[in-house]
DNA sequence: CCTATGTATGAATACATGTTCATATAAAAT
DNA sequence: ATTTTATATGAACATGTATTCATACATAGG
């Protein structure tokens, strides 16, 4: 370890250059963050589901419960997850409340997630 | 509710067709599981800071600790969740394992995710 | 050999999260 | 008005997981 003189890096450690290097390209914190969200929200199997069917066809409550096999709750409380990071959007008709995507782009986050593990 | 008959949705349900629809587009269990699991690694920001820095260049395990600042035992385990999944392989050389990502795809993954949350 | 260093890992802890249950709200139907 | 139906939500519970601490392992150097 030896002391090194850097403007990003300057501590003791094993490989100054590549650290001070790394540091300077490295995702900054508040990003890395909401990036981490974003997929945290794609990391439960409910939530593929339900993004999934509702990539093809809006879709109420009820019926999206039928068609993942759960529970009315537990789809409205992730229902309320997908709401909140702006990821679904739904209109009420009624007492029905209608889901859909509400953004084009995760479609194909999701779908690159899917080849992804296709390529195996 | 009304009874239904129909190849894969035989139950009580209230847009039977709907269900059916996209019952039969919906995503099969075991990939909607794997896909869940590869989002679900993405889902840190510990492990979207290492990917992005190993994206850049190979690292040493001090080193990345030292990047993203954290403990080398964090490091460590984060690492080995990453072996695991096979998003990233090592070299040993002497007593340092040297890092770098084993999948390319992945960083197409994390370069859409950034972008994603860039676009708000 | 013995020590120092880089890395790995098991156990413990703290924290987050998904599902269920019970219940609330709200609109439609009787 | 009362009941039924669709959805939302709070609380409780169970499970999963990220970090820390202590320690083990392995390699290099004296």
């Amino acid at each position: 370890m030896k002391k090194i003189d850097c403007d990003t890096c300057e501590e003791l450690c094993e490989h100054p250059q590549a650290i001070c290097l790394a540091k300077t390209d490295l995702i900054p914190e508040d990003k890395a963050q909401r990036v981490a969200d974003l997929f945290k929200i794609l990391g439960d199997t409910t939530r593929v589901k339900i993004i999934q069917a509702l990539s093809k066809r809006e879709l109420c409550v009820c019926d999206i419960a039928a068609v993942i096999g759960m529970g009315q709750s537990a789809t409205s409380h992730q229902l309320r997850t997908l709401r909140n990071t702006r990821l679904v959007k739904y209109r009420r008709e009624g007492k029905m409340a209608w889901y859909s995507l509400d953004d084009e782009h995760i479609e194909g986050l999701l779908t690159q997630g899917i080849e992804h593990v296709e390529h195996d």
